[in-house]
DNA sequence: ATCCATAAAAGTGTCAACACTTTTATAATA
DNA sequence: TATTATAAAAGTGTTGACACTTTTATGGAT
């Protein structure tokens, strides 16, 4: 799985840290799981320097928590945390959207037409797996209009962590199509330049995440710390 | 100034890694300036593994970039990313402001006078470092309110960002006064319940630091990147 | 059988040495 | 003198070895 070597050189940690963020974004470490340097080393074909100097990346970036002479662990993150970060990302979509009614172009309201049509398309046939991408895709779109980068990067950065939550989203089809009406309503309000309504559309759509994932907390496992 | 081993232990490269960042901020290591790891290790009394891991970490806090093969240096921020940060920052603030108004209690109230009436008084006295301190914990004390834990940190890592970029703040005492003024606008909107005014307040109060420096750009060198 | 002390095993923390790359200094040539 | 080839120096990248800590396994005493 692990083809060392494979790009002009862009730093050994790095890549390593890259692959073992993509063994923890797909749920391969689990959260709470310790992360054993030799064993790493041993699959990844290096000495334990590097995969040290990734394990630190990550520690940095939050994805991982390091206590001295036991190891390091994958993050777990706690319910409170996560509605904490459901709020920020709700604020920073809202943001998006109010700023995407400067930025819209002919060209953008193209793509976003042509991304809602897709996504009726996705729910009529109850494909979850192509309307979920679709929808990141949706996202992606509108925080680019933001014309704040790292805005977009941030927005980017909760939806990965909130995943570390869940490892998957299981979208009804009623689900759906409620999920792309909101869509609608939010490209509906950039497009006629409403910025109070695109911003508050935009954060109700993700509040409305929220809410789906506290009611669904409520009557299972409470999860810890 | 580094003296090794002076707690029941925490890490060695999470030590050395907040000593860096120290440096950082305080302007002993300037942007774009190289990390040499020998010279740190020499300083720091270690090899140059726990300082490899440690710059590490800060990559992984994006305070520093990495090259191959040619060192990691401390990283320059651009005025373009400054002004997405304000932005961000401006509505993090905003956030914190209108949901403080939910979570104010009589205690909290009396800090808030507490901090006003000093900030007067550092005004009074022209005492610039005093006020960029009280200043510092009136903010602190906004985000605390805003009983989102994330939001807080959030705040705190942009606050430290944009000092990466500026290294010192001159406040005229007309600046500070201005500055209190609105203090006083958002506090006054808290405590009376006015959450779209504590909203609003925040942000502008945010947002008028950014123009200031927006100003003090123009007249002056563009700066790269 | 249970509990505690002790020893082996596994794992993390640190270091010094070496390989390789980039930069700087030196010297030869035009 | 300017230019370019060459060698030394400085610096980063990686590794294997060893020290120390934590965990697990072992065995004896109650």
């Amino acid at each position: 799985m692990t083809s060392l070597r494979e790009k002009p050189e862009k730093g050994l940690p790095l890549f390593i840290a890259e692959e073992l963020k993509h063994l923890i974004y797909t749920g391969v470490l689990k959260p709470g799981e310790r992360l054993n340097e030799a064993a790493l080393a041993l699959r990844m074909g290096t000495s334990r320097g590097p995969i040290r100097e990734a394990i630190r990346m990550l520690t940095g970036l939050g994805i991982v928590k390091a206590v001295v002479n036991r190891g390091v662990f994958v993050r777990q993150i706690s319910v409170r945390e996560m509605l904490e970060i459901y709020e920020l990302r709700a604020l920073v979509f809202g943001f998006a959207a109010e700023r995407a009614t400067e930025h819209v172009t002919e060209d953008h309201k193209q793509q976003f037409e042509q991304l809602l049509a897709q996504m009726d398309a996705a729910c009529e046939a109850e494909d979850a797996d192509r309307y979920y991408d679709l929808n990141l895709q949706f996202h992606a779109l509108v925080m680019r209009l933001s014309n704040n980068q790292r805005a977009h990067e941030t927005y980017d950065d909760y939806v990965k962590e909130l995943h570390l939550f869940r490892r998957r989203y299981f979208n009804s089809p009623g689900n759906m199509r409620r999920s792309n009406n909101e869509h609608r309503a939010i490209y509906d309000a950039i497009v006629k330049g409403a910025t109070a309504r695109a911003k508050s559309a935009a954060e109700r759509h993700v509040l409305s995440g929220r809410q789906r994932l506290l009611a669904s907390i409520d009557d299972s496992s409470p999860l810890s710390s």
